[in-house]
DNA sequence: CTGAAAGCGCTAACAA
DNA sequence: TTGTTAGCGCTTTCAG
């Protein structure tokens, strides 16, 4: 009665409203989402990160952030959701429980158990959207950036600086964001006519640590002349990596070219200043969520097709040459 | 029924259990909440954070992170509430409405509008809980650190560094933190028999560039030699400023001696490397939570007390002259 | 100790 | 168009 179902008297409706306003009185929400059926949140499932946190915490604000406004227009409530670190991945028990109404996953990863949870969601006819990360074969919602894109750019930047052997830092191949930054990798190279070498390609976590831990092997590279220049797929390894090679006396502009990944708040504190791929994350989680909440002009296609945001190249100090 | 409600025989209970899983049952959460009346929420309050933000990404993540650590253990669930920027601050109606059961505030500030809006929570008798905010005569249930020995820490290792002169960027006033850093450095220098000079005490807002745009007029004072040392009340002041410094050709640790505030991510990436004040914003957010839903050991006067956890000087090469 | 039944406060379908 | 009423799926109370 209270919602505006169907027209009635203009006066009618100011006197109730009047009246209710005098009584205090407010509405339930949890009788209404009862009633309803509907929960009115939006879940966003977070991955679990331990000390060495998977995402750099600049990821995480920005995504939920812009996760937040969208929900905040459509009327949504936004119910986090932390992920254990055994893994009990029981997304579709969210939407059996009527816990929430749609999802968007952060952080999600090609392993078998993930693809289960997922392959469930779907079956179950459960909106749900995935942020970062997309499964080949499987058609689900996806929001990501352009990653191939972004590190073609990356190292063909490295190659107009007159770069050559290029070492490629990646992270775990679970995250279609490592496989798209290889890809662009591989492609930047095959356009400039340079064989790739598998020998150049290091993986790490993503974190800190991981990036330093690997300067041993790339100072003796670097000055054996074996490599001039590193692509590291986000900036925490950069930055780890810089520090472990001042150790060895190298510096990134001088001794070798650095190009890092995300343009996290960390690239532009450093000095040198890292050159780096800035990545809009705020952008991608509002979309995220729209594409959940937002049924005004969803063409049903549009449902399962990914959203490929574009990215950028910041260009600063540790790319170019004195 | 299928609560453990009284003792009943086992056998039946377990047969009850396997029939309802075999049939794939799960309760619906919805109901459970309308008839207990009880949303199993815990609401968080974030600040509204534009362009610039007030926290830094760390101090967000890492309570976050608590608070969801204690929800989840004592089965809850974590909505976020993001406030708008000219700020309904109606924290009351979000229990009124039964979104939430219990609310942790985040970045709350002395200012009118939040003490009204906290004064009808306490005069609703909501659960509540502060983080990192105090009013001073208002018995509200608020966790925080000990930012005033915290800064006096700071300030008395530039003292015993030789340092004389000790400007202070402090951030605005309306938050507690920022008063309490000003009477640790008061009470430091007072310690020491040095007077308190207020032409050395700044007012950034928590800001990298509020920093850095305090560079110029520092510069020209630790160049006649007014200034031989700065505290700054957090770490991306004390950055940006340090960078602006160094554009006038200043280095920390050499012609000044500077130590930050937090403990953040960029204090240790950066080189200098940072001293600085850490801060357990992790065990923070985790005891705000364990306020609210953690009734097995609270002793009714805690309600209300203030927790003041500890923080800890971490001295790195920004203060030590080489 | 177990089973039946009365709500919880709203929405939605339907009758007037 | 407006008022009425039957649920929504659980909890809880109260007889049995």
């Amino acid at each position: 009665m209270l919602n505006n179902v169907g027209p009635l008297k203009e006066e009618t409706r100011e006197r109730v409203l009047q009246a209710a306003a005098a009584v205090g009185y407010v509405p339930n929400a949890l009788a209404q989402q009862f009633a309803r059926r509907k929960s009115g949140n939006i879940g966003v499932i977070l991955p679990f990160m331990p000390k060495v946190r998977l995402f750099s915490t600049y990821y995480f604000s920005e995504i939920l952030s812009g996760i937040g406004e969208t929900a905040k227009r459509c009327g949504y409530d936004l119910l986090l959701i932390f992920r254990e670190q055994d893994g009990a991945r029981d997304y579709a028990n969210l939407f059996r429980t009527q816990k929430i109404d749609a999802c968007v996953v952060l952080g999600s990863q090609d392993v078998p158990e993930e693809r289960a949870a997922l392959a469930e969601l779907k079956a179950g006819d459960y909106p749900f959207c995935l942020v970062n990360q997309r499964y080949d074969e499987a058609a689900y919602a996806t929001v990501d950036a352009d990653h191939v894109s972004g590190s073609m750019e990356a190292v063909r930047h490295l190659l107009e600086q007159g770069c050559r052997s290029i070492a490629f830092i990646n992270g775990p191949l679970q995250y279609s964001n490592s496989t798209d930054r290889l890809e662009g990798y591989k492609k930047a190279l095959g356009k400039a006519d340079i064989r790739y070498d598998q020998e150049l390609v290091y993986v790490g976590n993503y974190s800190r640590k991981s990036g330093y831990e690997l300067a041993e092997r790339l100072a003796l590279h670097i000055k054996s002349g074996s490599v001039d220049a590193i692509f590291a797929a986000n900036d925490r390894m950069a930055i780890g990596l810089m520090q472990g090679l001042r150790e060895s006396g190298l510096e990134a502009g001088k001794q070798y070219a650095m190009v890092g990944y995300d343009d996290s708040d960390g690239s532009s504190i450093i000095s040198p200043q890292l050159t780096t791929v800035a990545v809009p994350f705020y952008e991608m989680g509002k979309l995220a969520a729209a594409r959940l909440l937002d049924h005004t002009h969803t063409s049903e296609d549009e449902d399962t097709a990914d959203s490929l945001l574009p990215v950028q190249l910041v260009i600063r100090e540790t790319s170019i040459y004195e």
